[in-house]
DNA sequence: TTTAAAAATGAACCCGGTTCGTTTTATGCT
DNA sequence: AGCATAAAACGAACCGGGTTCATTTTTAAA
């Protein structure tokens, strides 16, 4: 990676760590993005360049692409495999790499501002729908099932994600906390693979 | 009432008419205020006095204040109790004086706008929250409790009012959509007073 | 070192929304 | 009818989020 894109993500990791900061502090409606930029040494225009829009300085990161991850999903594998495989990948290895403190400021920062708690919904219907339409080449013809299994998964995803940022902000240190993600993404996948039939039911 | 009020029902309604118009036929966000404040005939800053915001020109009157309703009920009547009387006479009322045709253009305008979507949803919320709040009141301390019931009636009215529209929708006459609005009502009701228990069960 | 591409910039602009001081318009009173 | 008063409409200036564009600075490559 040359000097050029290194510094492009340091700058980009700057702007949004100063508007986290900011957020926090005064609240999201109270600070301006002219501040944002002027505090990050760096112009409007810049800032806009880096992050399509305000609340983008906070909600990056928080939409996975599912669909993405069931279009490119290997040969043989079934969509809802490859999901699975992918939080699994994601609970086993993000425990070490993640700043815990910044992580509950966005939750702080989200959970505080009506305007950020739309844009997460809104996210979350977008990346419902574009479930949908990759799960509908993988069954064609069948689109009210792609849309409930879209429903399903995204529910399943945010609810795992929900309790896991609960743990957190309850106090349960990381390690425990990604312990039982690990756990969490299993049951939820086997929920969605299996149904909500309890294990000892007959069919 | 006097000519003055009789001219700013009118003055509102015909921007209200006029917006639904311009952004069924261009577009939510394709349509400026300003094109409805012209178009209208009326200064932009007049177009705020009426409606204080963009989507409160398609949104009005989506939000019902289950919160007064439940705080204005007469002694010896439960919560519940008074929210259901509340809809079971707009029900039996509302079928003679609605207007058909602008009711579908709205639901064709905030269905296909996202902006509108989240703001219909912010609304729910909003409103689920004074529940919960007006419902604390009635049982004091004991907040899960309220937030539950708040979340299940908001649920319930929601899903009530979309099973309306999409009979509209498909074509079904305004009488018979209202009639069966009248029984979904209670069916509504009924599983929120008495539970998801079928008749027939035990308790 | 020169050159070409990438990135940062300032300035002007658009749109939704607000503020404020002024003008119009309806109303109540004489 | 005439007048005072309060409500309503207005224009214009302003704010913040967001975009466009032409220009300058910075970096990579030759």
């Amino acid at each position: 990676m040359g000097l050029r894109e290194r510094k492009k993500e340091q700058t980009r990791r700057r702007i949004a760590e100063v508007a986290l900061r900011l957020f926090d502090e005064r609240g999201y409606d109270a600070v301006t993005v002219n501040e944002i930029a002027e505090a990050a040494g760096v112009a409007k225009v810049t800032l806009f360049n880096y992050f399509p829009a305000k609340d983008c300085l906070v909600t990056e990161g928080v939409k996975d692409d599912l669909a993405a991850i069931v279009a490119g999903r290997l040969e043989g594998v079934s969509p809802l495999g490859a999901l699975r495989e992918h939080y699994r990948a994601l609970a086993a290895q993000g425990a070490g790499e993640m700043d815990v403190e910044s992580l509950l400021a966005r939750v702080r920062v989200i959970s505080s501002s009506p305007a950020l708690m739309g844009a997460v919904h809104g996210m979350r219907m977008s990346e419902r729908y574009e479930l949908a339409q990759a799960l509908k080449e993988a069954h064609p013809g069948d689109d009210l099932t792609a849309q409930l299994m879209a429903a399903q998964i995204t529910a399943a995803v945010t609810t795992v994600q929900e309790a896991f940022f609960q743990r957190i902000a309850a106090g349960e240190s990381l390690d425990e906390a990604g312990g039982r993600l690990a756990g969490d993404v299993e049951l939820a996948f086997d929920l969605l693979e299996h149904g909500l039939t309890s294990k000892g039911d007959k069919s």
